[in-house]
RNA sequence: GGGGGUGUAGCUCAGUUGGUUAGAGCGUCGGCCUGUCACGCCGAAGGUCGCGGGUUCGAGUCCCGUCACUCCCGCCA
């Protein structure tokens, strides 16, 4: 028996004309001249051209493989003739002429062809995935996935990290996500909780005093998916730090992230750290979002007053009525745009549940619009200033309650960035957005709620707690940001269970409550508790914008689709009923829709 | 849970105000072809037009319902 190969189908070049090789792979594509066939192989190195004519007796085996068959060719490696030279080919110099071959699988009809570039369905391509796979773009994108991941690991353990594997059957978490559960056989009626991260963990890490630590870790929730959020599962680049302020994290794993971005960034620029820095509050009133997307460059501006008993009665109403706010964003050389364009952003406002979209045309011969003719001029000016826009712009105006005119503000911003084409290409923007507010208010209780992450040390810790308006503290809480995708969120924790308590105490929870909740974590930080912090940048979204793919699909082996199934091994599944028995399971089934 | 889009050959799609036998490209199968590399040329097979109901002399086309996929909202600390 000899060995598959000598060679890969990326391998020959010039300098191996002579020699006999032997390659093997998939037949990639046939090109049958009658007398003289062209056979494309091709393995995960690349595509060789073997070449036989039918004097050979091989010539109708070979004629019959259909694509996608796994073959063995042996033969003789040839320069080609210069005008046979394939450029687009490493191989492209040479040519294999076959005198062996083996069949080794014969692939059937294809139900997607893997070469060419034709688009298949989500579905099929799930389903198919094996095949997908072999597609030279999506396999290129797992290779991408595999090489960041891997740098990443070199890159934490660089900046002094260890990496862990924590419990993958662990308990149901009491805040975040709905969980997914595993019922456990030798505890009836109890089930195992897969981790929606690894959080009280790390932290557990922290206390045991391992200082930095990181995994690339598998995180579990059962919520629905989107195209760049996978249903049930993903990776985190998940780490923590001992003894550390938020700039410690931060400068701990801003290097790391300008170094994978530049090592796979294809030559697209880089933020250089240290990242820009951008306080939540900024962010809503610049960018009205709490992800800036800095490539963007219009800023949006409160012009509230401008409205303020003004003679266009909507805004005015509004303000004086449940204190709207009145929000610009500005869009250059706007003033020269076809009321059509207007018209056409009028009517996308309102399909995004907004009453419509104002706006005023800085004209040469002076402000037009529908709002502008109902304005005072030194109104229109102050607009004019505060918005920082020229003759020949226009001003975009959302007006609304604070969060929701913020936040349709930056939808506006970025539907106008894109329309003027004023989006920055080929680059990397990223922030920290920080200073997240600890608590908010819940409009429908009254109460008040953790707004993000209720383990985050509030900023001035417990005297902050004691002593201020608990709708103005701050978390000591960020999220890394890039091109406006959120990478990750993280803080530095509370690691004092005193002003844990407090802290619960002012979101409505009884200290009873705290200690039967979280009782695990409270313990452990009773014994010597280091201040510490982290983060978890999520992998997938970083190989998506790497790999500039809007879905995440792309990038992961083996995904689910949006209904979280896996169409390739068909999970979820039904279980016979001794497996439920021996689990303590009775089904009560929804009824079946008719 | 809610909203939008899509659904015609194995795949990508076209299909006119509702009209007679529903088309093209890729793929498959057969024939021809000794320098192609998306080989070329000739031919063939392949369709319950997602499914069900309705309107109509007549439905791929219009209406209602339903299912599937996809995108979005909710959800995702």
């Amino acid at each position: 028996m000899h060995a598959y190969r000598t060679h890969t189908c990326g391998q020959l070049r010039e300098e191996h004309a002579g020699i006999t090789a032997r390659l093997s792979g998939w037949v990639h594509r046939k090109r049958d001249h009658g007398n003289l066939l062209f056979v494309d192989v091709r393995d995960h190195f690349g595509l060789t051209q073997c070449v036989i004519d039918v004097s050979s007796p091989l010539f109708s085996q070979l004629e019959k493989a259909r694509p996608e068959s796994v073959i063995t060719v042996t033969g003789t490696v040839v320069r080609r003739s210069a005008e046979t030279i394939n450029p687009r080919l490493s191989t492209g110099a040479i040519e294999v002429q076959v005198n062996q071959l083996e069949i080794q699988s014969i692939a059937d009809v294809l139900p997607m062809q893997v070469a060419g570039d034709q688009d298949y369905p989500e579905d099929m391509r799930l389903k198919y995935r094996f095949l997908d796979l072999r597609r030279e773009d999506v396999h290129a994108h797992m290779m991408l996935r595999s090489q960041v991941i891997a740098y990443l690991r070199r890159a934490m353990m660089d900046q002094g990290f260890t990496e862990f594997q924590t419990p993958i059957l662990t308990a149901s978490s009491p805040e975040g996500a709905r969980d997914y559960l595993v019922p456990a056989r030798l505890h009836p009626g109890k089930f195992y909780a897969l981790p929606q991260a690894p959080q009280q963990f790390k932290q557990l890490l922290m206390v045991a005093g391992f200082d930095r630590y990181f995994q690339i870790a598998p995180c579990f929730r059962d919520e629905a998916g989107r195209a760049d959020r996978s249903p049930g599962e993903f990776y985190q680049l998940d780490f923590e730090m001992s003894f550390v302020t938020r700039d410690d994290v931060f400068s701990a794993i801003e290097p790391v992230l300008e170094g994978v971005f530049k090592e796979f960034g294809k030559g697209r620029a880089v933020t250089p750290a240290p990242f820009p820095r951008i306080t939540y509050e900024e962010a809503m009133l610049k960018y009205g979002s709490d992800k800036p997307d800095l490539r963007n460059p219009l800023l949006i501006t409160d012009v509230t007053e401008a409205f303020r008993d003004s003679g266009f009665g909507i805004f005015a109403k509004a303000i004086a009525g449940k204190g709207a706010v009145v929000r610009a964003i500005p869009a250059p050389r706007g003033a020269t745009q076809p009321r059509s364009w207007f018209d056409k952003l009028n009517e996308w406002a309102r399909e995004e549940g907004a009453g419509g979209l104002g706006y005023i045309q800085f004209a040469a011969d002076g402000p037009k619009g529908p709002i502008a003719k109902n304005l005072e001029p030194e109104r229109i000016a102050a607009i004019r200033a505060a918005a920082g826009v020229k003759d020949g712009d226009a001003v975009f105006f959302t007006c609304d309650k604070r969060d929701a005119a913020a936040k349709f503000a930056g939808k506006v911003r970025t539907r106008v960035g894109q329309e003027l084409d004023l989006i920055e290409k080929d680059v990397f923007k990223f922030c920290w957005t920080v200073d997240f507010p600890m608590y908010e208010l819940n409009e429908e209780t009254g109460q008040i709620d953790f707004s993000h992450n209720p383990f985050s040390m509030p900023r001035g810790g417990m005297e902050a707690l004691e002593t201020m308006d608990p709708l103005e503290i701050k978390a000591d809480q960020y999220d890394i940001v890039c091109n406006g995708v959120e990478l990750s969120s993280g803080a530095i924790r509370n690691h004092r269970p005193d002003i844990m308590i407090k802290a619960f105490g002012i979101a409505g929870y009884a200290p009873e409550v705290v200690e039967e909740k979280f009782g695990g974590m409270l313990n452990a930080f009773r014994y010597g508790a280091p201040p510490h912090g982290g983060s978890a940048p999520g992998v997938d979204r970083i190989v998506m914008l790497l790999a500039d793919q809007p879905n995440i699909r792309e990038i992961i082996l083996f995904p689910m689709n949006q209904q979280a199934q896996d169409l390739l091994m068909g999970a979820p599944a039904e279980v016979d009923a001794a497996r439920l028995r021996e689990l303590h399971l009775k089904l009560d089934l929804p009824k079946a829709k008719s």
